[in-house]
DNA sequence: GTCGGCGTGATTGTCAACACTTTAGTCGAC
DNA sequence: GTCGACTAAAGTGTTGACAATCACGCCGAC
């Protein structure tokens, strides 16, 4: 199940590899950071394709083998993945993929209807060629994704679509809640979306970027709102039997 | 040093304590679990009120004797801080108290002129008296310590004062970001702050509080980006020679 | 047939020791 | 006196083993 799950990540451990073979002496060192960032790549992405899904237990021993490291270098990457509140720690019972609440949901789409159109106001303030080719280039990442039906990977593109925005505008603080907020919604998406929607719309992302690419601000601010608005209005939050929270219905 | 740097943090270890008293069967995994928050607060509390400053190492042997504890557990403390951005890891060097930059600091207060705002428009709608009161109750501490002349309560409990909001405003998400930005501030106080200046104006915070008791949004809002003004405009940007980065200076 | 106690296997949490890297200080050459 | 190499000490990174805990299946009682 883990196994087949982390499939992946060959992009990663290819140049991780490349990295390597530069300062052939250091080997030792610089191998094993990458080699714990390459696991933490991984489970992320396995994470955000929805091949590990919410609730799912991560063992240490089982992640340790599938590496080939050892439990130390889990723990650290599960605990780092806990605080980016991608899974969830349950002291003495181990590692979960994270299952976001309801409220937790409402509450990151509000967040990044505040902090999405501040990016959007900040790239286009800032912009460069240079940066508009990245999205672009992105773009025909999700459009290549959409024509081979790779519905995983349109899931996380379509999120690393706002990292990169994030990422490009140019604010470190606002880009660090931003990949969170991402995320998240990977996960969110997963619990509530309708098992048919295809979570972000294709063409949405492109019109976001001709606005940007125009220096349209007020366009780009509304394109965005729309396209979060179809975000959560696609969700649908039902609680299934197995996640009714029996102290909540019964605490007044 | 670290330890006179560590010395306060006694109301966390009372809490603490009783809370283990509540189960004396469990205490042994209780009190563990209760020890490494009491280290981490009292770390932090130590950062935030300036005790240990800005490029201070942590030595892990150190902390360990000091909380009377592992080494293993004093590294999982100090990985969660640096994910909090409030020490940095260097690999084979160890564990030093943050010193963020002068591009961080200004994109840490652009978040928080972005998020601030929002904070408070929500915290106004979903208003309660008992909101307000525990608003009232912090401002009572913070002007406790301004007649005690008590500096270094003055710097945290103004940190503070922001993620209370935060927290009363009631999104997780933003509620989040805040605690982040509101420690990095604490840092980029010590390290670009007149060493005369005191952070937050007294009356600053409890204008705020007046006027959301009042459900001015307006006003509020006003008021607090004319706050994060001064503390922003208070600050000098100037390279001490220590931090003069010679690869910034000679790569063009 | 259902419920609750019991034991076993699996899994996590903890630690102490070891190996490796960095740092600081000393010594000698020029 | 200054520079550079060497040495020793301090500190970090890693491992493997052990203890504590939990989950699950089994069994007997009702």
């Amino acid at each position: 199940m883990l196994d087949r799950a982390i499939g992946a990540g060959v992009k990663a451990a290819a140049s991780a590899a490349a990295a390597s073979k530069r300062s052939p002496a250091r080997s030792s060192r610089v191998e094993r950071e990458n080699a714990n960032d390459e696991m933490y790549e991984r489970i992320c992405t396995a994470i955000l394709e929805h091949r590990l899904r919410p609730g799912t237990k991560l063992v240490e021993e089982r992640l340790a083998e599938i590496f080939s490291t050892s439990r130390a270098r889990v723990r650290e990457v599960l605990a780092r993945m806990a605080h980016e509140q991608i899974v969830e720690l349950f002291p003495q019972r181990g590692a979960y993929v994270a299952k976001p609440s309801i409220e937790q949901a409402h509450d990151v789409f509000e967040a990044r209807r505040l902090i999405e159109p501040a990016l959007l106001r900040r790239l286009i303030r800032t912009l460069t060629p240079e940066r508009v080719a990245r999205l672009r280039q992105h773009l025909a990442l999700e459009v290549d994704a959409r024509r081979r039906s790779d519905n995983r990977a349109i899931v996380r593109l379509s999120g690393e679509f706002h990292t990169l925005l994030a990422d490009l505008a140019g604010n470190s603080a606002l880009a660090r809640s931003m990949r969170e907020l991402s995320s998240l919604t990977c996960l969110i998406i997963y619990l509530y979306d309708a098992p048919t929607a295809t979570s972000c719309r294709a063409d949405e992302h492109a019109k976001i970027i001709d606005a940007v690419a125009r220096r349209n601000v007020t366009r780009a601010e509304k394109l965005m709102l729309e396209h979060l608005g179809h975000i959560e209005g696609s969700l649908k939050f039902e609680l299934t039997s197995e996640d009714v929270d029996l102290e909540a219905i019964f605490k007044n």
